[in-house]
DNA sequence: ACAGTTAAGGCAAACGTTTGCCATGTTCAA
DNA sequence: TTGAACATGGCAAACGTTTGCCTTAACTGT
């Protein structure tokens, strides 16, 4: 192509297989035996022979080799929409720690939330040998189908399989709501009004309606109300369902946001229309953002512990190829309160 | 393995050449030139068969034979240092979408800043023919260095190549410090201060000296406070250099945070002892993070533009394989004014 | 009619592995 | 002494692709 630079890892660069055997004047076949562990098939002179050699000249078997043979290819591929979400880069940040961990190496795609793109990826990553998926807020889509029906490997996160079934991982979206529920009751709020995305998706509308069933449960009657509002991101949804709210009735004594980008949408609708944030309102947010701690000491949140997320991913994906069924992991949330001042109380 | 799941992509998956070649009842040869648009070497009918018959079986290069076989893998990996860290997660989505646009696939690998995971990434993607590589705040490690020497494609983002020379995507660093001390100035800051993390990075520390340059040639004899702070992020470090300055001579009229993480620590510690921000201390970030403008209404902050950089780093990676030189890529930064009250004013 | 050209397409090697099977040679028991 | 078992290790196919070179047949010009 040209001289000046050149392909990595190409004829001239790795050495093979093929290499050491000449060295040390045996087979490819023995020397990639005795790479692999099988140690019983060659006599002990050869053995170390052929190990410091491969010591010497720091032979690494060629993965592509390896995929193509039909052997394992250590790849696993993560499709997550929009890693702008802190919550997707933390759990991008996890799972890429704990597949690294467990020998793999893992490829991120970013779909965007875009079926075409979840396919074009699906169809990518198969073709590329990918031992598994990571499917995070799934959407509906033919490959995922086409995928689902081939019984490949895949490990739903944060938002369920769209056509049911197949390991979960993520938190009881329910009982969060519920608990958002409760901590605005035991905070006084009288009046307590929920936002989402006018879009609503498996996961935030089960924490919608644990929220809802749980103040009937607990108010039978009160009506709770309730805006949605348009938008990419659920930083514009926050903010577009907030005006929406505060235009219609006022602003309400506490809120739902059911996850922690539409509380601060919520906020700086309220910082526009001089509402004092938690004061005159008390948001709950759901994810926890790391950031909260430093920047937003306003915002009780449910933390989801994504940190956790790599770890169940990758026991789920393990036991999934091991042939084991694998059903949902619901990792443990926990409500963190804060107050204004910056002070964190954790129960 | 086991007959519940199948490895996905393998033998009784994709279609390959063979298969379309033994339907069509020529060779793998032809079927091969014929998808690769070499269509003069059939005849109509041959390639209008062959052609049909790919779109039929929707047949797909496999691009783990095409790696093998010497010929391009369309794989691109970034090595990136925390994930966590939004500018990171930031650098990484608009990277991702500029080289799907181009046709490849990128591989993320977080390095955690440690050089050794740096090495073990650069090996294993070597051996995967990555055919490039993106080192996001490279840190000096003996494979990079051997990555130079082989003249491997590699672009440096955000930190400059610690060996020196190479392509380099980032902004003017010193010119940000010295306009973030402008900033300060006109705003009537009579004492700034700096705070930095203990340990420099060229990146930090060209942003502050090009801050107390600016200062010193217009406030000469000007003494300016100067707090560095330990931790593994810029948060601790911010947060750990904030109290370290209130502790030694109280607050100053106005701070230098090198990067937004660390602006955020500060307001954390402010918060803390009943510092009001920005009226009691102005700070002055530099990344502008996408939240300062839901969350952080009161930090003014010198906007990267990081979304921007997905396209310079592909156009770079490409002049680097084409065989062109290519030097530095300073894309523009813009001063962010931000008032408590939330409303920004781009100038 | 015959050499020369062109069209059409197949052969086989190469990339790096893995692995079932075969080929030696040695040892051991009956 | 003869068969069996075992130790040691090589052969070759297979994975999917690309490409230099070869073959065959038809066509062209003289």
């Amino acid at each position: 192509m040209n001289d000046r630079y050149r392909e990595p890892g190409q004829a001239s660069g790795q050495t093979s297989l093929a290499d050491i055997a000449a060295e040390a004047g045996v087979s490819v076949s023995t020397v990639s035996r005795i790479a692999n562990g099988d140690l019983g098939r060659a006599s002990a002179a050869t053995v170390a022979k052929v190990q410091r050699l491969i010591a010497e000249r720091g032979y690494r078997p060629n993965p592509i080799g390896r995929s193509l043979r039909g052997g394992d290819s250590r790849l696993v591929a993560m499709l997550a929409p929009n890693l702008d979400n802190p919550a997707m880069a933390a759990i991008a940040a996890s799972t890429e720690a704990a597949l690294r961990a467990a020998g793999y190496v893992m490829i991120l795609c970013d779909t965007h939330d875009r079926p075409d793109l979840q396919d074009e990826y699906l169809r990518a990553m198969r073709s590329r040998f990918a031992e598994g998926f990571i499917v995070v807020s799934a959407v509906a889509s033919p490959e995922l189908e086409a995928s689902l029906d081939r019984r490949e490997p895949i490990v739903f996160v944060n938002r369920r399989n769209p056509y049911g079934g197949g390991p979960f991982i993520g938190i009881d979206n329910r009982q969060a709501g519920a608990d958002a529920a409760d901590h605005l009751l035991a905070c006084g709020v009288r009046a307590p009004a929920v936002i989402h995305p006018t879009e609503l998706s498996s996961t935030i509308r089960e924490r919608v309606e644990g929220f809802l069933d749980r103040l009937e449960e607990r108010r039978p009657g009160l009506t709770v109300r309730r805006y949605d509002g348009p938008g990419d991101n659920h930083l514009d949804c926050g903010y577009a369902a907030s005006r929406r709210m505060a235009a219609d009735g006022g602003w309400p004594d506490g809120v739902l946001c059911p996850s922690d980008l539409m509380a601060y949408g919520l906020f700086r609708a309220a910082g526009e229309q001089g509402v004092r944030i938690p004061d005159d309102c008390l948001p709950v947010g759901i994810d926890d953002n790391d950031l909260n701690d430093w920047i937003a000491p306003w915002l009780s949140s449910i933390k989801i512990p994504y940190r956790r997320f790599g770890d169940a991913i990758v026991t789920s994906l393990r036991d999934l190829r091991a042939g084991g069924s694998v059903g949902e992991v619901l990792l443990p949330h926990q409500l963190i309160r804060r107050r204004s001042g910056g002070e964190t109380i954790e129960n």
